[in-house]
DNA sequence: CGGGGATTTGACACATATCAAGAGCGGTGG
DNA sequence: CCACCGCTCTTGATATGTGTCAAATCCCCG
């Protein structure tokens, strides 16, 4: 069995410095259109890449960083993969998202100071700090990164609203259903295959995630590949037959 | 028994300009401050009233905006309450928020140019209509204003991401709980009653908020107040145990 | 290569949904 | 001012989806 899934760190820069210091070049990476506005020019990127000074690695299992912490910085996922969680004062914990390189971490923390989230790392990861204090300075001389940052956090919101949606009025199926199709269509977009992935989660952060217990969730796995949706082998998921998967979104019951 | 509740619209300016045209003074309106970062000096407050130039009104069951309109706006609460839902391809309605005076509208359409929820009115209101491109481009002008709203976006994940929190983690009984204390907090950070308050939306759309359904927020609403928690006569509830509610909420079990 | 966490699966419990009926209330028009 | 109508709400009986508890297997990591 082929299966394409996302390399430990596919977009590490050949020959980079050592772990502490990285050439930073947002010019060359093949991430820009997903973390910075269309449509920059050299002079542009390079005020850019003086924000964007240091990079950061996050070991697989280790925080980026937890609820609480001062807020400094944003992070735009490099490579590797994350989840950020948040835990009320019962102790209930609600995975709130999962992230892949291109996206930005760390949003919750500019309105109050202090991140509201723990950002853990479920890969080795690296991450692109940028300075707050910096890329909002930045952003009120070049409209194109202010426009651009109101537009990634609005767009939190609506994908937030989306999860709502799923936890509010979805069924177990429904919610699964939809979690892979999130993920097969982001993968794509990063130039991985839509169809042949790797979980980086357990079925426990996936209930986490969505509202339901790992039994359940482990049990959802076994019924779609019953039923010849999928092919699930631990972790790797081969998504045979995205069209079903599709229609029991469309069942409204 | 007295019930000291929102009038209808509590904040109108007595003697105000008729419906098409209102006097808008920022400087003189007792919501400044949820809705303007704090700080602002009487130029600055004057540039502001430039954006804020209209008022709409918006009757009870009218929306101020629905999914797919095009985005030209944020709206400020002046007096009313509202609710947004986004509503998924297969019927699926869930309300994403209840919103009241000071509090923003019309977020989420900043990131794709066309909102992403409806915002309908539960009682006749009033808003402040903020074209975005003015605010925008003011807020390139006066960092205060740029932080300010960049703070309330990111405020609104946080709130969103606690809505995730209440529907992924929480039984029935807590969301109910939470759903109230969070209404009680709020009506009294707005001068009015925390205990005692009128509830705007049916038991229907607290349950598309919370994720139940209507007779499940019926049967809460009997059973606190049997257990003499609430007061509970049609729509006006009265919190009579603020302990009791919120010790529900800790007991994890 | 060993061990502990992750996963699967089964049996059963329980919270919430569903279906159904009736009551209450508010608005409207005669 | 009263009666009616429709919508909202309440409450009961029952169904069902998902959680809980438990045990066995797997397999990945150190």
């Amino acid at each position: 069995m082929q299966v394409s899934s996302l390399p430990k760190t596919p977009l590490r820069v050949v020959g980079a410095a050592p772990a502490s210091k990285f050439e930073v070049k947002c010019s060359g990476c093949n991430l820009r259109e997903l973390c910075l506005p269309k449509g920059l020019d050299e002079a542009d990127l390079r005020r850019v890449e003086c924000v964007v000074y240091t990079r950061r690695r996050v070991k697989r299992g280790e925080a980026l960083f937890d609820a609480g912490d001062e807020f400094h910085s944003v992070y735009a996922i490099r490579s590797g993969f994350f989840k950020t969680t948040t835990i009320d004062d019962e102790g209930r914990e609600q995975v709130t998202g999962f992230n892949m390189p291109g996206e930005l971490l760390g949003l919750d923390g500019i309105g109050s100071g202090a991140y509201h989230a723990n950002a853990v790392a479920l890969e080795d990861s690296e991450v692109c700090v940028l300075p707050y204090a910096l890329v909002e300075s930045l952003g009120r001389e070049m409209p194109a990164l202010q426009r651009h940052l109101f537009s990634v956090l609005s767009r939190e919101i609506v994908r937030d609203h989306g999860v709502m949606m799923l936890l509010g009025s979805m069924r177990a199926e429904e919610r699964l259903a939809t979690f892979l199709l999130n993920l097969s269509r982001r993968f794509s977009r990063r130039g991985y295959s839509p169809t042949d992935f790797h979980l980086r989660m357990t079925r426990e952060e996936i209930g986490d995630y969505l509202g339901l217990k790992l039994e359940t969730v482990s049990r959802l796995f076994s019924r779609f590949e019953a039923e010849g949706m999928l092919e699930v082998e631990q972790k790797h998921v081969r998504i045979v037959d995205v069209d079903a998967l599709e229609a029991l979104l469309r069942t409204r019951n």
